[in-house]
RNA sequence: GUCCCCAUCGUCUAGAGGCCUAGGACACCAGGUUUUCAUCCUGGCGACACCGGUUCGAAUCCGGUUGGGGACGCCA
């Protein structure tokens, strides 16, 4: 069977890089099987989702690369689909409306089934023993069982529960004596609104079953029935709930994986059965790790840097983030980080995916950045960084054949393309000055003096060229006792404001006599 | 509170019982190259959470403890 696998995130906004990295994983698959990734927006939350939220969230994805194949689904588009397969489950008795006191119309709600002989889903574990606080009634209804549980130190607490895992149930009173056994009643209790309450009640003894599956990423994940609820699909007004909406979409999708955020495990069981009850087969499932913050916590409204599209408007070049984002949570088995896409492509696989939770580490995708920048095109990189010129206002007497010597005397010093800021010295006489090196560097007579001969020299001498450049710094630090080589980042605060850039003697070149000699001569005494 | 999951250097990771005195990358520190800056090169620092068990042998398997995270909506 050909893969199929979607990408299905809700679009309320912003794209977080948690979402777009599941995203990745997604399109990774199903670009190193050969099957097709999907696109599905999750609109049905209509105050949230708009079009201006769908078109960043495509922005993104294409900004990064990830092409989707076929028509976008839009999960609002289905609704009736949703609807009819509620329907369809309610007359089937695998669903049902609860009996509801108030005027608002009764929501519909999935039973976990109660009959799962033949289920491959569902396993026996054995037998279940549970102590009940005797000072809460039992209540027994369709829709489910409710009491209050002791634990192992005496304490009470409220639990309710779904019928289905409390098969074989027998219902004891503080003597022993069975007050109750739901075999008995079962077939009565699901077809009645009417609840039974039982007083006094001290021990449950059932027999324990539990939703089991096989999870490519975390391996064999398993919840006791007795601990789960039977859950709405169609709310009161009409309107279906998520989880049925997921399902069926995947089902109408023809979706084999469903690789998503380990947020979602908890749903998984439930889902499961949901595709039982539509008659469909359960797809595989690959729950992927959370990414946590650089403090290790879960990522929240104030990390403002975790949507993709900050990063973009930072100036990271999106191979970078790419190649990071895969690297978060999986790696090719061998050493290998700085990857190609067809390199990422080839290498992957759900299998190798970790189970445990990655922090996301500025400083390495920052790394990357400059190792991705190091490596581009002359050409391109001249063109991007002309960009990032033309918003600093750079560019309208600017000449496009010095810009790209500067953009080559630049490139390998580069991380990110807003550090194009710094550039200014090579385009203005008037630039961003480091005073606290200024005052260091420049404070002495020394230095004072030996700039004075490299300007007197630089501006008598025949040829203004590299070889004229160093010999006259050589000079001036050999006549004033300065150690070579010491004068140069002087000359680099005199000439640039800053301590670091590119070679000294290639920055004095490029910016030429003139330039060159009206800084210097500042410093000369 | 209940249930589920997770646990190797500060961080991302390699590691499927002996190849492990635990390898790589980022960060950090030192040295070298560049008479300067950045690259680059070399070296250093630095981890199997803890306690038991299985085994001739455990980072790896099992149990427990601790710590972290997730889920418990008529949100998605």
């Amino acid at each position: 069977m050909d893969i199929r696998v979607r990408f299905a995130p809700s679009p309320t906004g912003h794209v977080h890089i948690g979402n777009i990295r599941t995203a990745i994983f997604n399109w990774l698959f199903a670009r190193h099987g050969g099957g097709k990734f999907l696109l599905r927006v999750e609109d049905t939350d209509k105050e949230r989702s708009t079009q201006a939220a769908i078109d960043t969230l495509l922005e993104c994805m294409d900004w990064l690369g990830l092409d989707y194949d076929e028509e976008i689904f839009h999960q609002s588009r289905n609704a009736s689909a949703h609807v009819k397969a509620a329907e369809k489950m309610l007359s089937n008795g695998q669903a049902y409306r609860p009996k509801v006191s108030g005027p608002e119309p009764a929501p519909v709600i999935f039973r976990i089934p109660w009959d799962t002989d033949n289920n491959p889903s569902v396993r026996i574990t054995g037998d279940a023993e549970i102590r009940i606080d005797p000072a809460m009634p039992v209540k027994i209804s369709k829709s489910g069982i409710q009491f209050s549980a002791l634990n192992e130190k005496g304490k009470s607490a409220e639990r309710s529960a779904s019928l289905a895992g409390y098969h074989r149930l027998k219902i004891f009173d503080a003597s022993g004596t069975l007050v109750f056994e739901i075999e008995r009643e079962i077939e009565n209790i699901l077809k009645n609104d009417a609840a039974i309450e039982l007083a006094n009640c001290a021990k449950f003894a059932f027999q324990r079953r539990e939703v089991v599956f096989k999870d490519i990423i975390k391996g064999e994940l398993a919840k006791p029935l007795d601990t789960m609820k039977d859950l709405v699909i169609v709310r009161g007004d009409g309107t279906p709930v998520f989880h049925l909406a997921n399902v069926c979409d995947d089902i109408e999708q023809k979706i084999t994986h469903v690789i998503r955020g380990d947020d979602h495990v908890e749903n998984t069981y439930r889902h499961i059965f949901l595709f039982q009850a539509a008659g469909f087969p359960v797809p595989q499932y690959g729950h992927l790790p959370m990414i946590v913050n650089q403090a290790g916590k879960p990522y929240s409204k104030r990390d403002g840097d975790a949507y993709v599209g900050d990063f973009r408007s930072k100036g990271y070049l999106p191979e970078a983030l790419f190649n990071y984002l895969s690297l978060l949570g999986w790696s090719p088995g061998d050493d290998r980080e700085k990857m190609s896409r067809e390199e990422l492509v080839e290498a992957f696989t759900l299998e190798r995916v970790k189970s445990s939770s990655a922090q996301f580490d500025m400083n390495k995708l920052g790394n990357m950045s400059g190792q991705y920048m190091a490596e581009m095109d002359p050409g391109i990189f001249t063109e991007k960084t002309w960009r990032v010129a033309e918003t600093q206002g750079w560019t309208s007497g600017t000449d496009r054949v010095y810009f790209a010597k500067v953009a080559k005397l630049m490139q390998s010093r580069m991380k990110l393309f807003p550090q194009v800021s710094t550039w200014k010295y090579f385009f203005f006489d008037e630039f961003e000055n480091d005073e606290k090196a200024r005052i260091k560097l420049l404070a002495d007579r020394k230095s004072m003096d030996a700039i004075k001969y490299v300007f007197e020299n630089l501006s008598s001498c025949a040829e203004f060229t590299l070889d004229s450049i160093q010999k006259y710094i050589r000079e001036a630090e050999s006549l004033n006792g300065i150690q070579e080589g010491k004068l140069n980042q002087p000359l680099r605060i005199a000439l640039t404001g800053q301590t670091t850039g590119a070679g000294i003697y290639e920055t004095a070149e490029m910016l030429g006599r003139e330039k060159t000699l009206k800084r210097l001569k500042n410093f000369s005494p």
